[in-house]
DNA sequence: GCGGATCAC
DNA sequence: TATGGTGATCCGC
C-alpha cells in the first residue's frame, strides 16, 4: 500500500505480467515441444493465454515467489561477478585455457554414439493402438499432461501442462488416461530392435543410447547409413517414429537428436571442428543438465550459447564458485569443447538407490485425512518394495504444503534396521507427520521459520514416502536362505517413540486389510502404472546387482547423457557410462573436475562398475578402500570442485561396500548362516541364530559389526574405467527369475 | 545423516 | 476451481 507509485489495483489492466513469469509458466523457452514450426499460435499468444489461465492460482503465486528468489540469485552473481573484476588478475583466460587444453587431451572421436529418442512417445504408443488418433490433438495423462500429441503442441500444449489449461490453448483437445502397459510394451519391442545394431543403454522408456562403433565397421557402412536403417527398422517393426542424434559422444548425440526432431537424425562428422562448430550456437538450455536455474545464471552474465562459454571463459572463471551445481567451470568447458562421454552400458538392478511413492490431494488440514493418505501411501510402497524385494534403512516423508511450498523429514530407524513392511512405513510415516504437525505452532509461537505460510494448523496438498539406503534382499536372501529372518529383524524394530503410534497402528491395520476403494488412484489405474513402469526398467536387464552405474562425473566434463531421467516413468532404465579415467589433478583453483557437470540429476553413480571388475577374490578391507577413495580425490580439500568429486566417489564407494558385504554373506551354506542385520557369518543352530539376531534390537548397539572385505576395485584412475569386458561375472546374483 | 535445490522425463 | 509422479545428485550444514 504504501508503495509510491499510487496506482491503484483496479479491476482492470494491473500490472502487466513480467516477462520472465511469462517465460515461466508457458514460455518459448521450453523448446523441448516442438511447438516451434507450423504453430498455429504464436508464442506470444501462448504466453498470454497461459498467464490469464494461471495468474490467479496457487501455483502460479508459488512460481513467482520462485521467480523472484532465482531473479535475487542472478543479482547476487553479477555483484560477485563485478566484485571479482575489480581484482581479477588478468589471467583468467590463461587458466580456463589451460584446462581447455588438458580436457582437449581427453577428446576421443573413434566411437559412434547414438541416442534415439521416441517422439511424442505416451501419444505415439496411444495411436498405434487407436489408429484414429492419428494427427488428433490430444493428450495423455488425465489432468496433468504428461505429453501432448503433435498436433496438439502446434497449439501450443506440452508435457507438464495441465488439462484445464491446455484446453485453453485447444479447444477441442482430449486427455487420454495413462496405460503404462502399452508404454512398457512399446518400450521393449523399440530397444529389441535397437539391441540388433549395438549395445544400448536405457535411459528411460523411450530414450536409449546405442553404440553403433562396431555395427559401422562390421557392415562397413557410414554413421549415417547405420542410423538411417535403425530408424527405418523401428518404424517397420514397431510402427513407432523415432528421433536419432549420432555423434562421437552421448553430450553431442543427445543434442544433435532434438536437431530433426519428429522422425529426424542428425549426424556429427568424428572430427573435433564438426563438433565444435555443432555445439557452438547451441541455447545453453538445449544442454543435458542445464535447466531454468542454470540457464538464468548464466543468462544474468550474459552467456545465451554454448559458444559464448569460450568468450566468456575468464568471467566463469572469476565466479567459478558461484555458478551453482549445475554450471561448474570445467563441466561448461568440456561442454564447448563438445566434449562426453562414449560408453554405453545399461544399469542394473542393485543401481536403484529409493522407492518411494507419493499422492497429491485436495489441500486439507484434516489430520484423519492426511494420516489417510499416509496410509495409503505407505501401503502402496510397501507393495513395491515387497515385490522388487528391497528394504531399506531410511524412511523419508516429503509435504507439500498447500501453498506449494514443500519440505521433506528423513528418520533413520537404526544403523543396521531395514525396513520393508506396511506397517513400520505407517508408523515412520505418521511419526514424521504427526511430530511436523504438533511442532509447527509451538515453531511459530516462538517466531521461527517454517514452510508453508504462517498459519499454525499445517495444511497439505502432497504427501509422500521414500525408502533410501536401500539393500537387496534378493540377493541376500538367496545366498543366506534367511529370507524370513530377514523379515522378522526389520518387523521388530525397535523404538520409534511415538507413544500415539499405537491407535495408529491399529487403525493401519485395518485399513490394511481392506482395499483402499476410496478415492482415487488408490486402485488399478495409477498405482498400477508406477508399479510396471518400474519393472519396465528393470526387469528386462535385471541380472544382478552390480552394474555399473552410469555417470560419473567428472571426466571429461560433461557428459549430459548420462542421464537421468527415468524418471518420468519408472525409473529403472538408466543408462550407465564409462569414460575415462581422469583423475584428478588439477590445481587448486579452477578445478571442478569433479562433477562435471552432468550429476543434475539423475543417474546413476557408478559406483558398482568397479564393483562389478572382479569377482570376489581379492578383498580388501573396508576401511582401505575407504582410504583409497580419499586418496583419489583430495583429502580434506576444500570444497572445491575437485571436492566434489572425490566427494561423490567416495560415497559411491560406500555404496558399494554394501553391496559387496551382501555378496560376501552369499557362500553361507550348510550349518553356517549369515545375520540379516550385521552380516557376520556364523555357524551354529537356529537358536544361535535367534539368539544373536534378537540382540540387535535389545539395545541400540548390535554386536560388533564385523569388518567387511570387499574386493579391490580397479583404480579408478586410468585405464581402469573401461574395460568393460570383464564386468558381468559376478553378478548374476540373482538370475532370472526376477518377475516380481 | 538431513533437508533444500535442481534436473530429467 | 484447477498445476503430477518418480528418481537422482550435489551442497551446505
Ligand atoms: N514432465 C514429463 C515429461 C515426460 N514424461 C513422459 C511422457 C513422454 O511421452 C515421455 C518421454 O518424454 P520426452 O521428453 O522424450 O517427450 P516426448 O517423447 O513425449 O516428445 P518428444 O517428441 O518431444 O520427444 O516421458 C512425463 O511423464 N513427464
Amino acid at each position: 500500500m504504501a508503495s509510491p507509485a499510487p496506482r491503484l489495483p483496479v479491476a482492470g489492466p494491473s500490472s502487466e505480467p513480467k516477462a520472465s513469469m511469462l517465460k515461466r509458466m508457458g514460455g518459448p523457452s521450453d523448446l523441448k515441444a516442438g511447438v516451434g514450426r507450423g504453430g498455429i499460435r504464436t508464442a506470444e499468444e501462448i504466453q498470454h493465454i497461459v498467464h490469464e489461465v494461471s495468474k490467479r492460482s496457487k501455483y502460479f503465486k508459488d512460481q513467482e515467489r520462485r521467480d523472484r528468489e532465482l531473479q535475487v540469485k542472478v543479482d547476487k552473481l553479477k555483484g560477485r561477478l563485478a566484485q571479482e573484476e575489480l581484482t581479477a588478475r588478468g589471467d583468467e583466460e590463461d587458466k580456463a585455457d589451460a584446462i581447455l587444453k588438458e580436457l582437449e587431451e581427453t577428446r576421443d572421436l573413434s566411437r559412434v554414439i547414438a541416442l534415439i529418442d521416441a517422439d511424442a512417445f505416451y501419444a505415439a504408443c496411444h495411436v498405434r493402438v487407436n489408429p484414429e488418433l492419428e494427427g488428433k490433438a490430444f493428450g495423455v495423462g488425465g489432468g496433468m499432461l504428461t505429453t501432448a500429441s503433435y498436433g496438439a503442441r502446434k497449439y501450443g500444449c506440452r508435457s507438464a501442462m495441465p488439462f484445464f489449461i491446455a484446453q485453453k490453448l485447444c479447444p477441442h483437445l482430449v486427455s487420454l488416461k495413462l496405460e503404462p502397459d502399452l508404454y512398457v510394451k512399446a518400450s521393449r519391442e523399440i530397444f529389441a530392435v535397437l539391441s540388433k545394431y549395438g549395445t544400448i543403454a536405457p535411459a528411460s522408456l523411450d530414450e536409449a543410447y546405442v553404440d553403433l562403433t562396431q555395427y559401422c565397421a562390421d557392415q562397413d557402412v557410414t554413421p549415417t547409413e547405420a542410423i538411417t536403417r535403425l530408424r527405418a527398422e523401428v518404424q517397420a517393426t514397431t510402427g513407432l517414429t523415432v528421433s536419432a542424434g549420432v555423434s562421437p559422444n552421448k553430450t553431442l548425440s543427445k543434442i544433435a537428436a532434438d536437431v530433426n526432431k519428429p522422425n529426424g537424425q542428425f549426424v556429427i562428422d568424428p572430427t573435433r571442428e564438426a563438433c565444435m562448430e555443432f555445439i557452438q550456437g547451441v541455447r545453453l538450455r538445449k544442454c543435458f543438465g542445464i535447466g531454468r536455474v542454470c540457464e538464468t545464471l548464466l543468462n544474468g552474465i550474459g552467456l545465451e550459447t554454448v559458444g559464448d562459454i569460450f568468450r566468456d571463459r575468464a568471467k566463469l572463471y572469476l565466479v567459478r564458485h558461484h555458478l551453482g551445481q549445475s554450471a561448474h567451470f570445467r563441466f561448461l568447458l568440456g561442454l564447448y569443447l563438445g566434449l562426453g562421454r562414449n560408453r554405453v552400458k545399461r544399469a542394473k538392478r542393485g543401481d536403484r538407490k529409493t522407492y518411494g511413492v507419493e499422492k497429491t490431494f485436495t489441500p486439507t488440514s484434516d489430520p484423519g485425512k492426511l494420516d489417510d493418505v499416509i496410509r495409503r501411501v505407505a501401503k502402496s510402497l510397501a507393495k513395491d518394495l515387497k515385490r522388487a524385494d528391497f528394504s531399506g534403512r531410511t524412511v523419508t516423508l516429503r509435504i507439500k504444503h498447500a501453498d506449494f511450498v514443500s519440505v521433506t523429514r528423513a528418520h533413520t530407524p537404526g544403523k543396521n534396521i531395514y525396513l520393508r513392511d506396511y506397517k513400520d512405513l505407517v508408523r515412520i510415516g505418521l511419526m514424521l507427520l504427526h511430530k511436523e504437525i504438533d511442532e509447527r505452532p509451538k515453531l511459530i509461537a516462538r517466531g521461527e521459520e517454517v514452510k508453508g505460510g504462517r498459519n499454525p494448523v499445517l495444511k497439505a496438498r502432497l504427501l509422500g514416502l521414500r525408502v533410501g539406503n536401500l539393500r537387496d534382499e534378493r540377493a541376500l536372501a538367496k545366498a543366506n536362505k534367511l529370507d524370513g529372518w530377514v523379515r522378522v529383524s526389520s518387523r521388530s524394530t525397535p523404538e520409534i517413540e511415538l507413544s500415539d503410534s499405537d491407535t495408529d497402528v491399529q487403525r493401519d491395520s485395518d485399513l490394511d486389510d481392506d482395499e483402499d476403494e476410496d478415492d482415487d488412484e488408490a486402485d488399478p489405474g495409477k498405482r498400477a502404472l508406477n508399479a510396471v513402469m518400474r519393472d519396465a526398467a528393470i526387469d528386462p536387464f535385471a541380472d544382478a546387482g552390480d552394474g555399473e552405474g552410469g555417470v560419473k562425473k567428472e571426466d571429461a566434463a560433461c557428459d549430459p547423457a548420462a542421464f537421468g531421467g527415468a524418471s518420468g516413468s519408472g525409473s529403472g532404465s538408466w543408462m550407465c557410462v564409462d569414460d575415462y579415467d581422469n583423475d584428478a589433478e588439477d590445481e587448486d583453483a579452477e578445478v571442478v573436475r569433479g562433477r562435471f557437470g552432468v550429476h543434475r540429476g539423475a543417474t546413476v553413480p557408478k559406483p558398482s562398475q568397479r564393483r562389478a571388475q572382479q569377482p570376489s577374490s581379492s578383498t580388501i578391507v573396508q576401511g582401505s578402500s575407504l582410504a583409497a577413495a580419499s586418496r583419489a580425490g583430495s583429502p580434506p580439500k576444500r570444497k572445491s570442485p575437485a571436492a566434489e568429486d572425490a566427494s561423490a566417489n567416495e560415497k559411491g564407494k560406500k555404496r558399494r561396500i554394501r553391496k559387496e558385504e551382501e555378496e560376501a554373506a552369499k557362500p553361507a551354506s550348510g550349518n553356517e548362516w549369515t545375520c540379516p542385520v550385521c552380516d557376520k557369518v556364523f555357524a551354529g543352530s537356529e537358536a544361535a541364530m535367534s539368539g544373536h539376531v534378537a540382540k540387535h534390537f535389545a539395545d541400540d548397539e548390535p554386536p560388533a559389526r564385523p569388518k567387511v572385505k570387499v574386493k579391490k576395485e580397479c583404480g579408478s584412475l586410468g585405464g581402469g574405467g573401461m574395460g568393460g569386458s570383464k564386468v558381468s561375472s559376478k553378478t548374476k546374483v540373482k538370475g532370472k527369475g526376477r518377475k516380481g
